[in-house]
RNA sequence: GGAGAGGUGGCUGAGUGGCUGAAAGCGCUCCCCUGCUAAGGGAGUUUACGUGGAAACACGUAACGAGGGUUCGAAUCCCUCCCUCUCCGCCA
């Protein structure tokens, strides 16, 4: 959500934003700006009612607390008149705040000028490269490995679950407890604070990262608890500052967290949801940053550098994409992602995404810290994957089969598996 | 899941219809005093929104778990929900 007045004081930037993110419809923009007209002429209103109203029942009081019941019984006859009419200013006050409010959750976040304009995956600015694709002919997709020696069940998910909810076998559960590890060994070492979240979260939750209302078809529902199962650690990391006023020299904040996510993923298909490739359930290390407004960009660098580091130590060749406006999401202001190597598939897998919000999801929760001059101010939140699991080993039990078919352990995993070979 | 008790400011804790945005204490900030291992004195110390102002700030409104209701007036009375604690049940 942005700042009301943020809007009012840059229309046309934020209707360009939304028009270079792809929405056909920027005229609730200047409709929301009405709706705000409107909400301070009715509050103004009201509480100019109200404030006569309070001192006549001071009034009232204190006439009553001198024993002048008749002069007290006057003013009330007078009052009750006036109360009608704050109730109906009441009302109209929250069906306005309440218009105003919802179309101001559909404006989506302004992109930053560094962000290319363009509206399809082709407008993505290439922006790092690393690694050399060690693309041989013999080299298999990582589902004809697994099938070979067992070690990821689809058969069986489906039965005890549905597609899309695979069972790790033996030495493939074991290399991605090793990549956790890993993960979260490395965020560790980077400063990052390790936290353990809950899987399901409440509506406010959802609400406060964004989920509700623009993504609420991506997550299962439980209703009898009305909880969501989480598509990210995102949502309970970030919410978990929600409503909190963070003093200064607690900044930034800094979490890893390592949780299964959920995505119903309806209308996915083909090529994209073939072996590990989409899932409905995978696990994912994620971080969050919490961080002052003026270091966020430095803050998203060095986000998305951290996860670039993961994938080189891991020795995977991958790339690093700028995402254009209207390959961002509704909540970003702007975006990475990085894209493993798929040997095996000739093609790209993302593994990452590196994101500033700015204001965005904080005003929602009201998420604030008190600044240098000592005034409550919104701050910013960022997130990352650090990484997503199946992909990571998708790409990697092919990057690291052999001709023979062998699957060797990455250098930087043998600590944790023990071994040279899966 | 059943029965009971309770949810007030950064914390402890008063407050059962009006002068309480909220006593008192602790903590914190600033100032004063004091030459001695410390204490004393004074002032300040929630948030959001609106109006005015360049700003400092001033004024107004709202908020005592959340949402509704009663009343001229609610932290205080009524209803619903959420949460915490104690006992019982169940359980890793």
């Amino acid at each position: 959500m942005l700042d009301i007045n943020f809007i009012r004081a840059n229309k046309e930037r934020v209707e360009q934003g939304m028009l270079n993110k792809g929405e056909k419809d920027i005229s609730i923009v200047s409709t929301v700006l009405q709706k705000d007209e409107e909400w301070r002429a009715l509050v103004h209103k009201t509480d100019t009612l109200r404030s006569e109203s309070n001192a006549k029942a001071k009034e009232i009081g204190k006439l009553m607390g001198q024993g002048k019941k008749d002069e007290a019984q006057a003013i009330i006859a007078e009052t009750s008149k006036a109360k009608e009419e704050i109730k109906e200013l009441e009302d109209a006050v929250k069906k306005v705040q309440d218009e105003k409010e919802s179309l101001l959750l559909r404006i989506t976040n302004v992109p930053h000028p560094s962000v290319p304009v363009g509206f399809t995956e082709n407008d993505n600015e290439v922006f790092a490269t690393w690694g050399d694709p060690n693309n041989e002919e013999w080299r298999k997709p990582h589902w004809e490995i697994t099938e070979r020696y067992g070690w990821v069940d689809f058969e069986r998910g489906v039965k005890v679950t549905g597609a899309g909810f695979p069972f790790y076998v033996g030495p493939v559960a074991q290399l991605q407890r090793a990549l956790i590890n890993f993960f979260i060994n490395e965020a560790g070492a980077a400063g990052y604070t390790e936290l353990q979240a809950p899987f399901f979260v409440n509506e406010d939750s959802a609400r406060g990262t964004g989920q509700i209302p623009d993504k609420e078809d991506m997550m299962y529902v439980i209703p009898r608890d009305e909880f969501f199962a989480i598509p990210t650690a995102e949502v309970p990391v970030t919410n978990f500052h929600r409503d909190e006023i963070l003093s200064a020299d607690q900044l930034p904040v800094k979490y890893a967290c390592h949780t299964p996510c959920w995505r119903r993923e309806a209308g996915s298909y083909g090529k994209d949801v073939r072996g590990l490739n989409r899932l409905h359930q995978f696990d994912k290390v994620e971080l969050v940053k919490i961080v002052k407004p003026e270091t966020s960009y430095d803050e998203l660098e060095s986000l998305r550098a951290h996860s670039e580091m993961l994938l080189q130590k891991l020795e995977l060749p991958y790339r690093t994409l700028l995402m254009c406006t209207g390959d961002m999401g509704f909540t970003q202001s702007k975006k990475y992602d990085l894209e493993v190597w798929s040997p095996g598939q000739q093609r790209w897998l993302e593994v990452s995404s590196c994101s500033n919000f700015e204001g965005f999801q904080a005003r929602r929760m009201q998420l604030r810290y008190r600044n240098e001059e000592n005034k409550t101010e919104i701050l910013h939140t960022l997130n990352g994957s650090a990484l997503a699991l199946p992909r990571v080993v998708a790409a990697l039990l092919e990057a690291y089969q052999e001709e023979n078919g062998k699957v060797r352990v990455p250098e930087v995993l043998k600590p944790f598996i023990g071994r040279d070979y899966l």
